[in-house]
Parts: C-alpha cells; sequence; structure tokens
DNA sequence: GCGACAG
DNA sequence: ATCTTGTCGC
C-alpha cells in the first residue's frame, strides 16, 4: 500500500488555506449546465479518518448514470492533511481524493461530494474546490446544512426550498423521499443548479442519500479498515502473508 | 464576546 | 467524521 503525500506547498494554517480559497474562487465556473441528468457516468467521492493512525482512506465510485450499476471504483490512503475546520473541509480532504480519482481506468463525468460547493461561508466548498483543480463538473450534496437559512420543503420527494445565504440562493434542500430530512445541494463546478437537483433526484431512488455517496462511503471505509489492519502488522506484511487472526468466537 | 458550524 | 446496543421494520 502506498501512502499518498500531501502536495508540496499545501496550507499549513487557517489563514494560509482561507488564502487559497479566495484566490481559486475566481476559478469556478458557472454559467455551464452540465451533463444531463440520467445519461453518461456519475462518480461519487467520500473519505473515512483514523485520526489515532493518522490515516484517511478516499474512493472514488463511478456509476452508470442509467442504471446505477458501479462501472468503477478506485481508493487511496494518505496522511491526513489537515485538521477538520468548519468551511476548510476540502483541504482536509482533497490530496487523497485527487489521488483516488487518478486512480480510476476511465473518466468520472460528474463527480457529487459529500458536503458543498457554492453554500459555503466564502462560496467556496469542497465540491467547487475539487472542481476547480480537476475541471471536472462536480455537485456537492451534503447531509447538514452549514449556516444558512431555509423554509422546510414540502413532504413529498423532489420538494425543495433554496438555501438563503441573505438574498442569494446558494443550494437547496431537497427532499429526496417523502417525509425524510432533506440534503442540501449546491453547484461545485461547470453544474447548473437546476442539474445538480436533478441529479441528485435521479441518485436517490430508494434512499435518501445518492447511490454515489453511499457507494464511496462503504468502500472508503472499507479500504480504510484495510489500511489501519496492514499498518498494524508491519509494513513488510501484505494481505496474501498475513495470518488469518486467531478468535475465540472463530468457527462458532 | 459567545455559540454555531459540511466532514 | 467517530464513539456505540439494541431495536424496529422491510
Amino acid at each position: 500500500m502506498r501512502i499518498v503525500a500531501v502536495p508540496a506547498g499545501w496550507p499549513a494554517t487557517e489563514d494560509e488555506a482561507r488564502a487559497v480559497q479566495d484566490e481559486l474562487r475566481g476559478r469556478v465556473v458557472l454559467d455551464e449546465p452540465g451533463p444531463p441528468p440520467g445519461t453518461g457516468r456519475v462518480t461519487g467521492v467520500d473519505v473515512a479518518y483514523d485520526d489515532d493512525l493518522d490515516l484517511v482512506a478516499a474512493a472514488a465510485v463511478v456509476l452508470d448514470a442509467g442504471t446505477l450499476d458501479v462501472v468503477a471504483e478506485a481508493t487511496a490512503v494518505g496522511r491526513v492533511s489537515f485538521p477538520y475546520v468548519p468551511g476548510l473541509l476540502a483541504f482536509r480532504e482533497i490530496p487523497t481524493v485527487r489521488a483516488a480519482l487518478d486512480r480510476l481506468p476511465c473518466p468520472p463525468g460528474l463527480v457529487v461530494c459529500d458536503g458543498y460547493g457554492l453554500a459555503h461561508p466564502r462560496r467556496f466548498g469542497l465540491a467547487s474546490h475539487l472542481g476547480v483543480l480537476t475541471d471536472l463538473p462536480t455537485v456537492g450534496v451534503a447531509k447538514n446544512p452549514f449556516a444558512f437559512a431555509y423554509d422546510d420543503p414540502g413532504p413529498a420527494r423532489g420538494g425543495w426550498a433554496p438555501l438563503l445565504a441573505g438574498t442569494e440562493e446558494v443550494g437547496r434542500a431537497l427532499r429526496t423521499r417523502d417525509g425524510v430530512k432533506p440534503v442540501f445541494v449546491s453547484v461545485g463546478h461547470r453544474v447548473s443548479l437546476d442539474n445538480a437537483v436533478a441529479h441528485t433526484l435521479a441518485l436517490t431512488p430508494r434512499f435518501r442519500l445518492p447511490e454515489t455517496t453511499r457507494r464511496a462511503d462503504a468502500l472508503c471505509r472499507r479500504a480504510l479498515r484495510e489500511a489501519a489492519q496492514g499498518l498494524a502488522g508491519g509494513p513488510d506484511q501484505d494481505s496474501t502473508t498475513r495470518q488469518a487472526p486467531t478468535s475465540r468466537y472463530s468457527e462458532s
């Protein structure tokens, strides 16, 4: 297993990170509609952490946008590159996520991130940042609101309400299942908000969270488990030489 | 100043 | 994010 290196010059302080956001924000493209929902490919990315071992595992899972079948997947493991600071999530996740995307055997199409794009204190969340660095179309679908006001969407799937930063619509609270807490959709890069919402609905035929997110979440957790195991077993052991662990409860 | 705050 | 047991439901 190779550990992804933190890029040279990666911000070390919150001030530096905010300065990077302020500089890159101007490169976000907001006037493209993006790929049509239900066609082509959609890729979910997510990460899992082990703060004790200083490990972060990322996964990228490519789905056929029409069937939601898995087309390809990749993972990467890195060191934690930044502490968790609300508003600076991208600096914690992006190096390893990029490595996972780079390892995909095919183009990812639209990338769905766990978090925000435009719906961000400086209008430059994880999805925007990843989009600018890769120039891929990206959207953010978050499980929780940040600090934006919104009215409760209608109770039925498809109901939505604007996420408002003052009078500016920076995203939407979107009901993906009848009577279930909404998700929070915002534009990352090269996708319109209407399309971001349509993609999110196309990705949620059964569950609250997009299939992309669910697949990527399961995969990065598995990758983290295996990485932690490999680390504990020592640098010279791998899955082919490692012995099965003895368990008092085995073979019962 | 204080609390809230994506993952 | 992650820590965590049982439990209700398809």
